[in-house]
DNA sequence: ATATTTGCAAATAATTTGCACGTAA
DNA sequence: TTACGTGCAAATTATTTGCAAATAT
C-alpha cells in the first residue's frame, strides 16, 4: 500500500547538480537559464515540478523575494539553522539557531559575514486563539 | 525644489481605515473585498497604488506570503521591533528586538503568545564580497 | 487652475495545468 | 509494460500600466 515510487531522471539530476553547484537562493527561471547555458534541455514547468517534488521530499528550502518571486536553496536541514544572505552577491551561510546580543559580531568571526539587518518572525497561537 | 504634493483623498482614508481596524497583515484583494463590503468604491489598482504609496511614506509594512502572495500591515516603526504572528487567526503582535534563549516563554507570558515556530533572516554582506 | 489621484481595461510576469508522448523501472 | 515524468501550449493569478476623467488643493 501506497509509497509512490520514483524515478531518477535527467532533468531531475540536472536541476539538483545546478542547485548543488552554488550556495544562493535562486528562482526557477535562474534555474532554468543556467540548464540551458550548460546546455541540458529542460522546460520551465518541469524546473518547477521539480522544485516541488524536492519541497515535498525535504531537500529544498524556499523563500520568496520582496517581488514575491519564489526562490529556492538545496538545503536539507541536518539541525534547525538559519540563513545569512549575503545582499551583495546573495551567497547563503548557514547560522545555528542560537541568537544574542552578540550575534551579529559572533558571525562576523565565525562566518566572515558583516549583518547590518534581520529579519525574523514568530508562529504560534496568539491568547485569544487558545 | 521638489517635495511633491499629497493629496488626501477618500479612498486613502479608506484604505488606511481598513488596515487600522485589524491587527493582521491583508493582501490588496482582501483589502478590496472588505472595502467593497463596507460600501465604499474603489478600484482594486487603487488599492495597490495606496498601498505603494504607504509604504513610501513608511506607514505600512509588506510580507510574502508562502505563496507569493503580498499582504500589508498598517506598522510605522516607532522602534525597531518583530512580529509574533497567529497562524491561526493572523493576529500580529509586536515583538521588541531582543532575541534570548527563553524567547518563547517570555512571550507567552507577556504576550499570551504561544510560539511553536520562528523564523529568522540575516542580510549583510559575506567574506568574500568585502 | 492644476497637480495629483482614480477607474477601467489591457498588458505583464510568475506559476499551474491538461494532455499526448517519452522514459525509468 | 506500465506507472511516473516531461514538454508544450493554454489557463490562472497577482500585479502593473496607459490614459482619459475626477478630485483635492
Amino acid at each position: 500500500m501506497g509509497a509512490r515510487a520514483e524515478y531518477v531522471t535527467r532533468p531531475r539530476e540536472w536541476i539538483t547538480s545546478i542547485l548543488a553547484r552554488e550556495p544562493r537562493f535562486l528562482s526557477a527561471a535562474q534555474i532554468h537559464e543556467r540548464a540551458k547555458r550548460l546546455g541540458m534541455r529542460v522546460s520551465l514547468s518541469t524546473v518547477y515540478r521539480t522544485l516541488d517534488h524536492l519541497l515535498a521530499k525535504g531537500g529544498v528550502t524556499t523563500r520568496a523575494q520582496s517581488d514575491g518571486e519564489a526562490t529556492y536553496l538545496l538545503c536539507a536541514p541536518a539541525q534547525h539553522h538559519h540563513h545569512a544572505i549575503c545582499r551583495r552577491c546573495g551567497r547563503v551561510d548557514d547560522v545555528d539557531c542560537s541568537v544574542t546580543d552578540q550575534f551579529a559580531q559572533s558571525l562576523r568571526a565565525r562566518h566572515g559575514f558583516n549583518i547590518d539587518e534581520h529579519a525574523m518572525e514568530f508562529f504560534g497561537t496568539c491568547g485569544d486563539c487558545r
